[in-house]
DNA sequence: TATCATAACTGAACAACGTTCAGTAAAAAA
DNA sequence: TTTTTTACTGAACGTTGTTCAGTTATGATA
């Protein structure tokens, strides 16, 4: 009985060819440009055939969504294990830098972009968020065992860390550094992410 | 022959009527409900005559981007004239959020959106955005010549401090604190500004 | 006042979008 | 071989921004 099997899987391979098909375009031509058409288009298949897969184009977005997270995670994985937490936190501020420059159009689907959501994929969605915030809240604790950040509440420390590092990433991302010269503007935004670093060092 | 002057006031009055409407739409159902179909339907004209005053939605979006602007250096005028340079800049960023949470439609398509914008609108509209970012950077100098931050470069603290500001805001705005408790986030939004002040008093 | 020219405005259409659905083709089960 | 289930698609619907030929209104001219 490896009919069942067989097709279950080929499934699971369309489905898949859809979504990664649909992310590559994403990286590629961005967001805007990528339309359940142009995706069907790509993978020669009539536009209805996407709906057998994904309810809306929400769904497939969710899915895109869910990979960019993945490689999020993989990104965060590459973190020495370094005896300092502080150099620990700088180095995470850099690797964020890299995987949000690498897979703009991922950065924008996860953090910047207005998500139509469903409320049932709200929860795993934020799961997502939750654990990658985590990470942060994680490390800025290790920091004050370590004995830097006193008198801070953690929570809103960590916040306040990722909205910086958030804030150069999606100026630079949504071009609103064109009131500094274009030859300035990727220095400007890692000296302001070091410059952050340093301030955090001297509290 | 004051014909032709009341013809041409009649242009503008028209201009601004869909403009005012636009604006009113895009703050109260948002801009992805704005449609050039719906303004239209608002001042019981047709919606070809919108392109009459107007070269395309990007030419509407880009004027009422102007208006948000303006309405933007309203709030900074707010500013009270503080003897205390840091006491000054901290109030600002209080400014700052009050504008962006009373208007955050404003806030989304001057800060956030992904503004896709003629070269010839371009210089006008980063006038503006230098304009105020020129307001922030003095009031950092005025911190430094007050003998704050020494050793920083001017543009890149404004920056940074700038891209802090606006990180807080569009997470809120965008719904990327859905890992808190709701009746805390509102709170959060401050306490990380809060938290942001203090550390920059301390540098 | 009647005619003409110009300006203001609109209905209908276009292409592209997300989405649905009746219908076709292919494969599995009977 | 027939029947049932599955996979897929063409065509359509309503929405979007946008264009344009054609209509209506208004000021200028005679």
């Amino acid at each position: 009985m490896g009919i069942a099997e067989r097709r279950e899987r080929e499934k699971q391979e369309m489905q898949d060819l859809i979504l990664t098909t649909a992310a590559e375009l994403f990286l590629e031509v961005g967001m805007e440009k990528t339309s359940i058409r142009t995706i069907a288009e790509k993978i020669e298949y009539s536009p209805a055939t996407i709906y057998l897969y994904f309810k809306d184009k929400n769904e497939l977005l969710y899915a895109i969504h869910q990979r960019a997270f993945q490689r999020f995670f993989q990104y965060f994985q590459t973190l020495p294990q370094l005896d300092d937490p502080m150099e620990k936190l700088q180095q995470l501020g850099h690797i964020y830098f890299k995987f949000a420059f690498d897979n703009p159009a991922f950065y924008d689907l996860m953090f910047i972009l207005k998500a139509p959501m469903d409320s049932d994929q709200t929860e795993e969605h934020w799961e997502m968020g939750a654990r990658s915030h985590d990470v942060l809240t994680d490390l800025v604790l290790e920091c004050q065992q370590a004995g830097h950040f006193q008198n801070k509440d953690t929570q809103v420390l960590s916040h306040m860390i990722w909205a910086t590092v958030h804030g150069i990433v999606s100026l630079k991302i949504r071009e609103r550094m064109k009131m500094y010269p274009e030859a300035l503007r990727d220095q400007m935004v890692y000296d302001s992410l070091e410059m952050f670093n340093s301030i955090l060092e001297s509290v």
